[in-house]
DNA sequence: TGAAAATGTTAGGCACGCCTAAACATTGTG
DNA sequence: CACAATGTTTAGGCGTGCCTAACATTTTCA
């Protein structure tokens, strides 16, 4: 990998496990990266000194790191090239869903800002990945996420649409894939009710607007 | 990069310098392949002895290195990918002829089987990439280059049709860009001699068939 | 409150890929 | 046929990123 690919996984992990809200990022921990990273917490330490001496970081020893202002602004491209690749090879490419992680995580590390902007306009600008994650833009901001409701908080009998999934590791994805739950897939009270518990904090919802009407029109 | 990363650059290097040809590989010597990869010859004698180990080289210590049978496949598959990527770069995303090889540099290390055939296909499977060089097909072999001719060979008082570029480095190529020269450009007797002799020996060209009435038809 | 448990950092070592300097082969020439 | 010129390999060292083991701090709970 090149010599910054580290740094930006690094970086990616900070971003991932605390840095999420608007505003200040949290305080993560050294072995909660580590974890992350599939690394022991003592290459965390050192590489978060480094990001710390680049401005990237700060680092309260026996506390944990945080994402300073510029750290974060690099965190989110390094999403949105995630994040766009993953579109790419989804809505192009015709990937499933639970087969991209892996190839985007080498793709966003490819150097050229201007590949980045050509993919987006040759995307046609989503503002979603396929896993109904928002893409961040050009600037850092977000398209605002209306409605973003995890299944969990979806009131009784209701139905709903998935509309995306919170964590997004493989194993989940394809767990879904098996029983034909993907983006856009309606979910009926009695569906929901035989879904694995835990699936009910990781699918992103939004209700089904229930009117007579639209059954016939 | 990842750790392989540079062993297939020497892989390449090896292809690109003496392995053009049908059947064996040349030989070529340490410090070409130094000077062509940008590192000094000690180095590559060291990653030659990996390849060699690898089985994808052999070294006969101070007369060079050459590609196995197994390296040369090896070595096609990456050009495969390269030339794939920079077909992607240019027929997709816009790009200019003479902005693409750093790019695909980097992409063509990308590890992923699945992600090469599916580029493939969605490309079209093509057969040249866009400075006219052949693309390997996935076993390996070529589609085979009809009247490939360079600019030289051209009988004199003959127009031409550009199909390739033989080097191309960026240099020339942003410098043919300039001049309006690209893959199907057409070259009259009077272009011709005013191009650079050095261009002579670059370009890959067909002659332009010559009846009459083609001007009307 | 004050030890034990849990968590985090520092020390020291390894693999890889690069470098420079020095030793070594090969080739060409007197 | 020896020796200089050229090219190649070996020796030894450096930076990066990882590890384990030892040490420091914080947290827990008796």
């Amino acid at each position: 990998m090149s010599r910054s690919t580290q740094r930006e996984d690094h970086l990616k992990a900070l971003y991932a496990l605390g840095g999420s809200r608007e505003g200040e990022s949290d305080w993560v921990s050294t072995s909660q990266m580590a974890s992350h990273l599939g690394v022991k917490p003592p290459s965390v330490t050192a590489m978060v000194q480094v990001l710390t001496e680049l401005g990237w970081a700060e680092h309260r020893p026996y506390h944990g790191a945080r994402l300073t202002h510029a750290g974060k602004t690099l965190a989110l491209s390094l999403v949105r090239k995630h994040r766009l690749w993953e579109t790419f090879l989804v809505d192009r490419l015709g990937f499933d869903w639970d087969e991209v992680h892996d190839i985007a995580e080498q793709l966003e590390h490819v150097d050229s800002v201007e590949l980045v902007e050509r993919l987006d306009a040759f995307l046609g600008y989503p503002t979603v990945d396929p896993h109904g994650d928002p893409i961040p833009k050009h600037d850092g901001t977000f398209h605002p996420q209306h409605d973003a409701m995890l299944l969990a908080q979806l009131e009784p009998a209701r139905s709903c649409t998935v509309t995306g999934v919170r964590g997004g590791d493989d194993d989940t994805l394809s767990a879904l894939k098996k029983r034909g739950i993907g983006l856009g897939s309606v979910l009926t009270v009695e569906d929901i009710s035989t879904l694995p518990a835990a699936w009910l904090e990781e699918l992103w919802v939004r209700p089904v607007v229930q009117t007579e009407s639209q059954e016939h029109g």
